[in-house]
DNA sequence: CTCAGCTCCTGCGGGC
DNA sequence: TGCCCGCAGGAGCTGA
């Protein structure tokens, strides 16, 4: 399930088919999604010209000509793939035109030049919806969410604001994404082992100069699995097929039982389970 | 209001 | 090989 950085991946590689043209075709394959299209859907997307790509948190905003924006959430395990129907996607197998239906394949946007945009979801915890472009941060979706991680209103005093008086423990709140919004499990765990924070801590009783180290920590793990194209485990994938490779630099998640990579720290990776979600952590540099 | 637990889905890998 | 179990990158809802 992607994460801010693998939304971000997703998006760049939309943006060069989709901004500027416009969407000749929507066909809804599988409308019953978790949270169901709007039944209108497809009428209301076919004809429309995209005029950017945004995002908001871990949500695709695709703006379109007629006054609404396409939001798109991938969930656990979304992707989008896209296919030009030019060039070859299986060596030998097909030539020319796009990849032959998958299981799952729940929404293809045919694009004026031929392109497809095909949205997948296996375990459909994704969504999308339509909404007025100029007032889209009232979406219910989006309303509550609090400030993107990569902008300028996150930095520290917020934060320390934000956690103090909370008794959950700090990778809960961080995961609330009216706290900050974008982050998930993986980059939870990651950041949190940048700083040097245990997971367990409450979040309202980490010293002031220690939740600074975590603006920081996260700020940066974000940018650079941003530059990596993201995170694959299973179904993220770019638009292209591609992988995103910054799985190869996890520092904590998945790494049970391997040891610290601190400076000088000689601990090894514990896993634990927090509210049901796996928490991996270095119990000697943490705290 | 805060917070823990449950739930929605499907697929995959490990153990027996 | 087949079956069962646990686990998975999200997040809304319920109820204590």
């Amino acid at each position: 399930m992607p994460e801010l950085p693998e939304v971000e991946t997703v998006r760049r590689g939309l943006m060069p088919v989709m901004e500027g043209r416009a969407i000749t075709q929507a066909e809804l394959r599988r409308p019953d999604l978790r949270r169901p299209f709007p039944p209108d859907m497809a009428e209301r997307l076919t004809g429309a010209r995209v005029v950017r790509l945004g995002r908001r948190s871990k949500y695709i905003l695709v703006d379109l000509d007629t006054g609404e924006t396409l939001i798109v959430h991938l969930g656990m395990s979304g992707r989008m793939v896209v296919s030009t129907g030019a060039a070859a996607h299986v060596p030998g197998a097909f030539a020319l035109g796009h990849p032959p239906e998958e299981k799952h394949d729940h929404v293809i946007l045919h694009m004026e030049d031929g392109a497809r945009i095909v949205f997948n979801d296996a375990r459909r915890f994704g969504a999308m919806d339509l909404w007025p472009t100029e007032r889209i941060e009232t979406h219910w979706l989006l309303a509550e969410l609090g400030p993107e991680p990569l902008g300028n209103s996150f930095d520290e005093p917020y934060l320390i604001a934000r956690l103090r008086g909370r008794h959950m423990p700090v990778k809960a709140a961080l995961l609330d994404q009216r706290v900050v919004a974008g982050l998930g499990n993986i980059y939870v765990c990651e950041a949190l082992h940048r700083a040097g924070v245990s997971p367990r801590r409450k979040a309202g009783r980490i010293a002031p100069a220690r939740v600074g180290r975590l603006v920081p920590a996260i700020r940066n793990v974000l940018g650079e699995a941003i530059a990596a194209g993201g995170s694959t485990l299973r179904d993220h994938r770019r638009t292209d097929g591609e992988l995103g490779y910054f799985q190869h630099t996890f520092r904590v998640y998945g790494r049970e039982g391997a040891p610290c990579t601190a400076p000088g720290c000689t601990g090894r990776v514990r896993r634990i389970v927090q509210s049901g979600r796996s928490t991996f952590y270095c119990t000697a540099c943490q705290r």
